[in-house]
DNA sequence: AACTTTTCTTGACAAGTGTCAAGATCAGGC
DNA sequence: GCCTGATCTTGACACTTGTCAAGAAAAGTT
């Protein structure tokens, strides 16, 4: 079975996760199939069933990898910002820089949340990353509280679900009309996060 | 062609957008097929073709038939609340409300959303009922900066967001956790309405 | 009643899906 | 070298999908 080299077959399982998150982030969850997958690959199609049980486990071990790498996108801004402007122009950069950068990740995040509400098998998996990300938002609204002196004046799921909304409403306008929104976007930040203090 | 009866004909593509929209907020967009769509109405899987040109066609009508009903959602909250407290309650009352009575075709439209940012020929559809939603909140903030005598503090479309983003994430909990959350959402609203104003 | 047009059903089509099994290929130990 | 187990490819399976065409049924017209 799995004797020695269980790190090889790890690093295989994430050179598939990689495959993967090109493919389904260009076509999305529904059309991305194994074969288009494996095609962005240098396997064929049936290796999967080698590396996963299931295209449930391959999609969810691949968001997972891409997420785990990615929660920690803001914690040198928060680290090394030492006002609150200061604080607020480099997140707000860093939010447009992630969506410029990212945006299939981005859209296919979206797809999946939404799509756990129909398919209950992914429900947990979704459920957990989502709680990561608000954790890391919130690092950077605490630290912002913090710079400023003054309490956070709302919970950490609201301020999560509120700059969610931001940043899926960016990444919306981005991929329908391109570059232009995200000047947009830095402004809603100005605005939002000062209110997220007393 | 399309002689007199052209209520008649309209009147059936109603009727078989209301059973499609039935399919698709159970199964969502993918998993949704014309058979299944055609299941729940009283026709037969080739019908659809009688009277739409696409599937795609059908998806867009039906989300359009179903949106157009509920942008006037908040407007008798909007015209009745005579105090901003009352607004505020009155309007986090309905949105709890709708989540429990509508969550399938909520959780439709922001799988059809998602999906536009995948799909080209959803996109112009799903922009323009997303402005009729913003609009729809629009009404609300700024009623209730008219009742507190206070200009709003955010502009449009960022209300929207970030009501939006409360709203998505309830949705997301109630999908897995059931009744228990609608109070959280109702708590968020009263943090944030507030803020919205200066 | 006969005829025409609208409406709907049935059955088929080509294409695509996830899954799996049989076997080819490769690597490492003897 | 040869043998064994891990790794990968190939080709098939059962099934579902959107679409469409041919014709049945119903409605309307004269």
């Amino acid at each position: 079975m799995k004797s020695r080299p269980i790190d090889k077959f790890d690093r295989r399982r994430d050179e598939l996760a990689e495959s993967a998150l090109l493919t389904l982030g260009e076509l999305g969850y529904a059309r991305a199939s194994l074969r288009e997958i494996a095609g962005n690959s240098p396997f064929s199609h049936g290796v999967v069933h080698y590396y996963f049980q299931d295209k449930l486990e391959l999609v969810i071990y691949s968001v997972r990898y891409y997420k785990a790498r990615c929660v920690t996108r803001y914690d040198a801004v928060v680290r090394d910002s030492t006002s609150p402007d200061e604080l607020i122009e480099a997140f707000a950069e860093k939010l447009a820089q992630t969506i410029r950068a990212e945006a299939p990740m981005h859209r296919l995040w979206y797809d999946l949340r939404t799509q756990s509400m129909f398919e209950e098998p992914l429900r947990d998996a979704i459920t957990e990353i989502d709680a990561t990300l608000e954790a890391m938002i919130w690092r950077v609204v605490d630290r912002y509280a913090t710079l400023t002196g003054a309490p956070p004046s709302v919970p950490a799921s609201t301020a999560y679900a509120m700059l969610d909304g931001l940043f899926q409403q960016a990444l919306l306008a981005y991929t329908a009309a391109g570059e232009t929104v995200l000047d947009g976007l830095a402004a809603q930040v100005r605005i939002v996060l000062p209110l997220m203090v007393r």
